[in-house]
RNA sequence: CGGGGAGUGGCGCAGUGGUAGCGCACCAGCUUUGGGUGCUGGCGGUCGGGGGUUCGAAUCCCCCCUCCCCGACCA
């Protein structure tokens, strides 16, 4: 039983002035955390409690699926993550140190080096797989910007796993698990959230899906169907694109002269006045990018096609071209390839030129566009995809807008904001390569392992759940992580009262009841009953004046519904509340 | 790294040159006991740091540091 006469918390009156998010002013007014550093927090008691009934349905859930825990140090030798290139590639990212002898070591940003070299030291048969770890442990990353509280902070706690499994097929089931275990846990622990496609990105696995928290809080935006249930992240969607046509269907191209037209909507007001009804989505837009190869020193030129009206999204195009690096070309790329006519530059010439050409899906076969015709003030109408020119490839480059069409269904997209729960991940042979973990199969053949990569922020998802659950008058738990069942008030001067309290207290303890008991002497009940809708434990029983009639009041702290219940049948009555 | 804002008791804030104050919290007493009760008296601060101007600096000048927010970044 928690005792609020003693229990270590104090609870403030007013936001704390560098909290923004609510998730981060109600958890520190309620006594949950207390900032020490930037996104460097104290747990107090309760906030302990919460966290501790997070990592409780995490760890029942992973092994339910036979996932076995296991548990790291965070303080790790640079040589290990020198193995695995990610001394240097994680960049500033990484908390680094030095020991008395003045050698390297570094706060664990995340695991995967260590579980692949724990399973290569154990297990080296086929017989031995597939096999799944995890451990709940505290991550260090030094973040440019830790920001809203405990949601992204440079010391936060994560239960990570990792599937090893010998075949693809093996993986694929592997994943599955994980992914229903992930499902099971969200939904557990009271979460509205949407599964989402995410790229794979630079470990080039073949699957990937994020569990997002839809919340005005959440610094990941994604999109969502507003009929089916696609969701993606806005690296990752994909939107649906025009009907096609026959590539013959349209007059044939014609160049026009369209001087001092270098940005689209100069040239929508040239179009107009040469009696054209051109809009800026009629147009084509072709942006000059650079690409790197890893390993590679020399750029390459990237010329992405799309429609006029619409922005390319770097960060979108980034994620699918990873590891390849992509951004913006400058005047000294250009510069490398004079048949570029900056402001009027056309698809019609880059085969020829042998620049790679890619086309957003929206510029689909078939389609007509008024675009550049590669001379200095001069356009074309007219140019047609299939027979005028032949893009290397599509890609998604455009910038989503709310509205864009479904891929699947074809309804209306609608963009989002959401907290990243947790990610599963087909990591592949990324990690097994590179640290050797093979297994020898029937044949004493070695063949390579295949890992998948699970994460849920256990931390965060305390932020997260009280994000989505709070309300005016502070956090409102779903039972599951509350720190307590009940938050039981006894309120008043007379002894009768805390005595008929304390009975209450032991007998609800006694059936399992996890009580937080405001036993405190000498407070008034305005602070208890504030205090008590401020800390959030859903069911909030009071013994107090109704005690004189012999009732006792039992209110539901999310509906603020109440009712008078007989002394006599109150912990059973609460019981009943709790079981619900 | 770019832009904006802010550093004054534990927390939230006021204080434009005269030697630091209010609210919350905390301690003592009285009061009050169903919605942060009221009154009285207390504890607690080298005003982010350094330098300068001045008889005198939280306040003016210079340099530095830190924090918050937006963006960039975030396997």
């Amino acid at each position: 039983m928690l005792r609020l006469s003693t229990l270590f918390l104090r609870t403030l009156r007013d936001d704390p002035a560098d909290a923004e998010v609510p998730s981060h002013k109600l958890l520190v007014r309620a006594g949950y955390v207390r900032r020490v550093a930037p996104g460097i927090y104290s747990w107090l008691p309760l906030g302990v409690i919460v966290q501790e009934n997070v990592a409780t349905v995490v760890r029942e859930e992973m092994n339910r699926i036979g996932s076995q825990e296991v548990h790291f140090p965070a303080l790790i030798p640079r040589e290990i993550f020198e193995e695995s290139g990610r001394w240097a590639a994680y960049g500033d990212t990484l908390f680094r140190l030095k020991d008395r002898k003045d050698v390297d070591y570094l706060l664990a940003p995340t695991h995967e080096e260590l579980f692949t070299l724990l399973v290569k030291g154990e297990y080296s048969s086929y017989k031995d797989y597939p096999l799944a770890l995890y451990q709940i442990q505290t991550k260090y990353r030094d973040e440019a910007r830790p920001r809203a509280g405990i949601l992204r902070g440079r010391e936060f706690v994560m239960k990570d796993s990792y599937s090893f499994d010998i075949s693809h097929e093996g993986l694929e089931k592997s994943y599955r698990a994980h992914r229903d275990a992930y499902e099971r846990i969200f939904s557990r622990l009271g979460f509205d959230y949407r599964i989402v496609f995410a790229v794979s990105g630079a470990m080039g696995g073949s699957a990937s899906e994020e569990f997002l928290a839809p919340a005005p809080s959440g610094e990941d935006t994604f999109v969502q169907c507003t009929n089916c249930d696609y969701a993606a992240n806005t690296e990752a969607v994909e939107i649906a694109a025009p009907q096609r046509h026959d590539p013959q269907d349209h007059p044939p191209q014609q160049v026009l002269d369209t001087p001092d037209t270098p940005t689209i909507d100069t040239l929508v007001e040239r179009m107009r006045d040469l009696g054209h009804d051109t809009t800026a989505a009629a147009t084509l837009k072709n942006v000059v990018l650079r690409t790197r190869a890893p390993g590679a020193d020399a750029w390459e030129l990237l010329v992405v096609g799309v429609p006029g009206d619409r922005e390319v999204d770097l960060k979108r195009l980034a994620g699918q071209l990873e590891p390849v690096v992509v951004e913006q070309a400058g005047p000294e790329d250009l510069a490398t390839q004079p048949g570029l006519v900056k402001g009027y530059i056309g698809p019609q010439a880059l085969a020829d030129l042998k620049v790679r050409y890619l086309v957003d899906p929206l510029v689909v076969e078939g389609s007509a566009w008024v675009t550049g015709a590669n001379a200095e003030g001069k356009h074309a109408a007219d140019v047609v995809r299939g027979r005028d020119f032949t893009p290397d490839g599509e890609i998604g480059a455009v910038e989503i807008r709310d509205g864009d069409r479904c891929a699947r269904c074809g309804s209306p997209l609608e963009i989002a904001r959401g907290i990243e729960l947790g990610h599963v991940f087909q990591l592949g042979e990324t990690y097994a390569k590179t640290f050797g973990l093979t297994a020898l199969d029937q044949n004493g053949k070695p063949v390579t392992i295949t890992m998948g990569s699970y994460g849920v922020g256990v931390t965060r998802a305390v932020a997260a759940l009280a994000e989505q659950t709070f309300d005016e008058k502070g956090l409102c738990w779903p039972r599951i992580i509350s720190p307590a069942d009940v938050h039981l008030v006894a309120t008043g001067k007379d002894d009768t009262v805390f005595a008929a309290a304390e009975t209450l207290a032991a007998e609800l303890e006694a059936a399992g009841v996890r009580v937080l008991f405001d036993d405190r002497r000498g407070v008034s009940p305005g602070v208890k009953f504030k205090d008590a809708e401020l800390i959030g434990v859903p069911t909030i029983a009071i013994v107090g004046k109704g005690l004189a009639d012999g009732t006792i009041e039992v209110r539901d702290r999310k509906s603020d519904e109440c009712r008078d219940v007989p002394v006599a049948d109150a912990a059973q009555a609460i019981v009943t509340a709790v079981r619900d």
